[in-house]
DNA sequence: CCCCGACAAAATGTGCACATTCTCTGGATT
DNA sequence: AATCCAGAGAATGTGCACATTTTGTCGGGG
């Protein structure tokens, strides 16, 4: 009865983190079409790793609500509508809020410096034309906002927010434009160095409704519904199997 | 070879939800003492289910920040900091000086009418001296608030900290003092109905700062440790075998 | 007397096989 | 001709057995 061959002892402790960032990344920089279905059978083969890994980081990535789960269904990448992906920014925005109240008694000139080398960043980005490197810094300077504040559970909050803002991006923004004004950051500094809080919470606001209003009404062409090539960095040559014309 | 009797056919597809249920009221309602080993088989005797299922659920509630999960050491009732209460009570309190400011526009007749009628019954309660639901209306009128912007986002993100921060409540707050002072909530009201939106903000972080100094500093004492007894309500008298003296 | 290493017991993690549910296609009936 | 039902195929859900890791204990050595 045991005629168990040794089986390949890969129990990296870090491949299921690896596939999760993989899985997840794919979502957010939409190399998947919203909609696309993400089979465990399939994955598991791309990944090279058995269904049971698999289906632990898809549960996972759908309490983390990056991705959608239907019970007995599997699970899809989702396909938010317009007013949703509004919803995630209004909230950030009243997060934003609450943030630059917070921070004003905990801003010091080593706050202030640390934004102010983001900002020189954020500038020579803009400047070589590096859309990549804006859309990373943009997102990142909200975050040096709130991780000035020192609150953990902020910060966590805000990130997550960050992170399933960003996955629309790619669909909803128009690619011509940069995402967020380095001016309009760079405001916000000068009205936190002057100490006018609502000045700040009002350049907040009026930045925020300006990325919301530059979202186009309709989602732009699908980019890839192929599972293997979304994926192709990730996976063993072998495993790409030929496939079927479903 | 399948000597394989039928097995109980019980694939309730609401069990997972009852259990889930059950875990986090006794976490949440300090029936288990924080630090408490949450083994994987007891509860599976307890709850008389497979462990594979106390497994998920277990996850999720790790996922979900109700439970501290260790990788090969299984699952705890969290035994948070005095700090870390403090930190989530922040977090909620700057979140609301943003949705105080964001309710403002949308703030109507109606709304107020709600926030009215909420306040009756939070007096009523305090009145009867009900301390059960004096809690449980002190969050709900937090709740109402965020509501009432109609962002589900912030909605769940608000959800998400109270039902956290009530977990500590039991531990760490005095049991002497009623919870949320009714005038407090009311003096936030009559700011919203004059749109003082300054005086709102200002009386809600006062509030949550009422509330954050009265936590005491070493937690109370252990209510119980005994998952048996914690889950009785739940669990076949049968399964509830002789504990072992461990 | 204290500390360190090894062994044993128990708990968690994982792959596999089977059960269940859903989808899709093909055909018969109204 | 359109609709609905039935059956096959495929995908998800679940329990079980085994592997791995951790923890508690005992014995020997410093």
């Amino acid at each position: 009865m045991p005629s168990r061959q040794p089986r390949a002892p890969k129990a990296d402790p870090e491949t299921d983190e690896a596939i999760h960032a993989a899985i997840a990344r794919a979502v957010m920089d939409g190399s998947l079409r919203a909609g696309t279905k993400l089979a465990e059978h399939r994955l598991a083969e791309i990944f090279g790793v058995s269904r049971e890994r698999i289906r632990k980081v898809l549960h996972r990535l759908g309490a983390e609500r990056r991705i959608e789960i239907i019970p007995n269904r599997g699970a899809r990448v989702p396909q938010p509508t317009l007013a949703e992906i509004r919803a995630i920014y209004e909230a950030h925005r009243v997060l934003e809020a609450g943030v630059l109240m917070a921070l004003l008694p905990r801003l010091d000139d080593a706050v202030l410096a640390r934004l102010d080398a983001h900002l020189a960043e954020e500038r020579a980005a803009a400047e070589r034309g590096d859309r990549s490197a804006s859309v990373r810094l943009s997102g990142a300077f909200h975050l040096l906002l709130v991780d000035a504040v020192g609150n953990a559970e902020l910060s966590r909050i805000l990130r997550d927010l960050l992170s399933r803002s960003s996955v629309m991006v790619s669909v909803y923004e128009p690619a011509s434009q940069s995402i967020c004004a380095v001016d309009e950051h760079g405001a916000i500094v000068e009205a936190l160095r002057a100490r006018d809080v609502a000045r700040a919470v009002a350049l907040s606001a009026h930045h925020f409704q300006h990325v919301e209003q530059r979202l186009r009404v309709d989602p732009g062409p699908a980019p890839a519904t192929d599972l293997a090539a979304a994926f192709r960095p990730y996976a063993p040559a072998k495993t790409v199997r030929a496939r079927r014309g479903r």
